[in-house]
RNA sequence: CGGGAUGUAGCGCAGUUUGGUAGCGCGUCGGCUUUGGGAGCCGAACGUCGCAGGUUCGAAUCCUGCCAUCCCGACCA
């Protein structure tokens, strides 16, 4: 391509409108345009790098026996219906975006594509002959997400890999599920990026195994706890730790004490001379499930412990049968307004002990009339320990379980940390990281195709419920992904494997009869040879051709200037910004293989 | 949805406090010079000042309502 002829727009200053270096250089750089909130136009160079990363996928993907097919975007409401999230994808904080069509039709765009699928395999698949079965797309999905943001980071509109499998049982989906693990991380490295993958929570889609896969980055929305030794890594929604041991002791008898002005651990242990693992710290949540019913949870963490919302939210899924419900709709830490809808007198806020009185929740229909009472494993074992005395002002000190509160239902609700110790090996610390999640893997097991019906007769006639698997990879993210872990202060750099074009032929005088000529033929010849290159002939000077070519991030840069005479061009590399003379007749032949070194990583 | 901020030329911004009819830089177009790291000079075009009301002789500027965008949080296969 000729950039005389090409739509090539960059921009001189950062964009108002971005935050992060990948999303600023990608405007900057011409890629993409922001056409409304979290909605984006991929520009041509943009669509030429979606399109190498989409290959890398559909490559692996084929290789492992996926088939790929396109699914719908516009779905029906029956179908969400069926698998019962048509009300957490719409109603409240719902993501998926619902329109009524002229006949008064539900539909919704697809945010994920487990419901189609699910009914194209039922309506397909018959016999456990058909098995396994492996179906992927790579597709447009949306979301209505609250804050999108950081460009394609969090789009409202993105591409996706989707991949979904089909078993006669759990064997056949964990073969498939390390096939995937596989393809990943060969997507991954042959996208050249740096990545980890993580143990993850499996959130609102259900299932039981998941994995993420980070691409590693400040700029990351996740946080990434792991061990030096590779042996354990996980996102923190989802991981365990071994926290630090409690401090004995000092109270050695119950009493209720004074302590004004202490509604903070911090400002506790200050007033009582103790360490915040001495005090079992109560903390209030709002829940309300999809039957309208708001449940009040007391949870109780040692003191120098934060709550692990993501586990609670799991835990209160897992209870919804016991309020005749079936999902969760919200957890919130109820503020004073909230408190006040069902309060029947002002909370002790700050001085909460786990025995807090019943009678404080007013009698009401569709409200729990009793809290819901969990203890985290961290205060299992505390002795003599500080909690408060539910009166605004005082706590007690060297309380039990046992004597003067009993011990609520355990669960692990702690939110590990850096500086805990692996579960796995007590010797080794976690380390934290932020990381950019581009690519999800989840045994989803039969929750689908219970829901849906989707069966298949196995080998003695019996009808069975397909147990399923669900693959995702973020094409658009992974993309941003790549810039936001290669760049300079110059611009983009990308990696060979997914750069719009692997070189450009800069001319810095286009009215030099040699240079253009030693140009013209060398831009041909380096496509004809597959090293996909840009010419630059535009009437520009040559200072804005390399402001221009390294903003853009394109590897190797030919420039056909002072030496030409010579017979001899400059070809320079745009990570190191390395320069070379060489014979004009070398071009193409080291470029072809600096080319297919990086393409074979 | 809670908190914060911003909307003025294609992009980045000033002007708003103190009301008087819109400006700077970059970019764009034309000309001359220049020609290896975002050139210089000369000339030109480009604005419903986010939208709608209101106050006023007069509103980018003051008031009211709305909309959009961005940041923090909540949310997020």
């Amino acid at each position: 391509m000729r950039l005389s002829q090409m739509l090539f727009v960059t921009l001189r200053e950062d964009p108002a409108e971005a935050e992060i270096p990948s999303h600023k250089l990608l405007l900057r750089a011409g890629y993409i345009r922001r056409i409304a909130s979290g909605v984006y136009a991929y520009l041509p160079l943009m669509w030429r790098v979606l399109q190498k990363v989409s290959q890398i996928v559909r490559e692996e993907m084929n290789a492992t026996g996926a088939q790929e097919c396109l699914l719908p975007q516009l779905q029906p409401s029956e179908l969400w219906q069926e698998s019962g999230r048509w009300e957490t994808y719409t109603k409240a904080e719902g993501i998926m975006f619902a329109l009524t069509d002229r006949q008064e039709r539900q539909m919704g765009l697809g945010p994920t594509h487990e419901e189609v699928i699910t009914a194209i395999a039922r309506d397909c698949i018959r016999s456990y002959r058909q098995l396994p079965l492996h179906l992927y797309q790579i597709q447009t999905k949306f979301r209505d997400e609250i804050r999108p943001r950081f460009g394609l980071m969090r789009g409202r509109e993105f591409i996706m890999k989707d991949g979904y499998s089909f078993h006669t049982d759990e064997e056949s989906l964990k073969q498939t599920y390390a096939d995937m693990d596989t393809a990943y991380r060969n997507i991954v490295r042959r996208c050249g990026l740096a990545f980890q993958a993580v143990e993850a929570d499996s959130g609102a889609i259900g299932g039981s195994g998941s994995q993420e896969f980070m691409v590693l980055a400040d700029a990351g929305e996740d946080e990434v706890l792991y061990t030096e030794d590779g042996s354990y890594a996980a996102n923190v929604e989802k991981a365990v730790s071994l926290p630090p041991e409690a401090e004995p002791s000092p109270f050695a008898t119950y009493e209720k004490r004074e302590t004004p002005d202490t509604a903070t651990i911090a400002s506790l242990c200050d007033c009582l001379n103790c360490s915040p693992t001495q005090v079992v710290k109560n903390v209030l949540y709002q829940a309300v499930y999809d039957n309208g019913t708001t449940v009040l949870v007391l949870v109780s963490v040692r003191g120098d412990r934060d709550v692990n919302e993501v586990k609670l939210q799991n835990e209160l899924t897992r209870r919804a049968g016991d309020y005749d419900a079936i999902a969760l709709l919200s957890l919130t830490v109820p503020d004073a307004d909230a408190q006040q809808k069902w309060a029947a007198n002002p909370l002790p806020l700050g001085y909460i002990a786990p025995d807090l009185a019943d009678d404080y929740i007013a009698k009401q229909k569709d409200v729990a009339p009793k809290f819901l009472r969990l203890a985290d494993k961290t205060v299992e074992n505390l002795q003599s320990f500080v909690t408060g005395a539910n009166e605004t002002g005082f706590h007690v000190v060297g309380a039990n379980w046992g004597d003067q509160f009993t011990l609520p239902p355990v669960v692990d609700l702690n939110k590990s940390m850096a500086g805990d110790r692996s579960l796995k090996n007590s010797e080794q610390v976690l380390q934290t990281a932020r990381g950019i999640e581009v690519g999800h893997i989840f045994q989803l097991g039969t929750k689908y195709s219970e829901a849906m019906g989707a069966t298949y007769t196995d080998k003695h006639g019996k009808d069975k419920p397909l147990v399923m698997g669900c693959y995702g990879i973020g094409v658009s993210r992974l993309a941003q992904a790549a810039v936001e872990q290669s760049y300079d202060k110059d611009g983009i750099i990308w990696p060979v494997e997914i750069a719009p074009y692997h070189a450009i032929v800069t001319v810095p005088n286009i009215n030099t009869k040699e240079q253009m000529e030693a140009a013209e033929k060398l831009y041909a010849e380096l496509n004809a040879a597959g090293v996909e290159t840009l010419l630059d002939d535009r009437k520009e000077r040559a200072g804005v051709k390399f402001k221009d070519a390294d903003l853009i991030g394109i590897p190797y840069r030919v420039v056909t200037g002072r030496s030409i005479s010579e017979g001899k061009v400059e070809v320079v590399d745009r990570a190191t910004h390395e320069s070379r003379d060489m014979a004009i007749a070398d071009v193409v032949p080291t470029l072809k293989q600096w080319v297919e070194e990086a393409l074979a990583r």
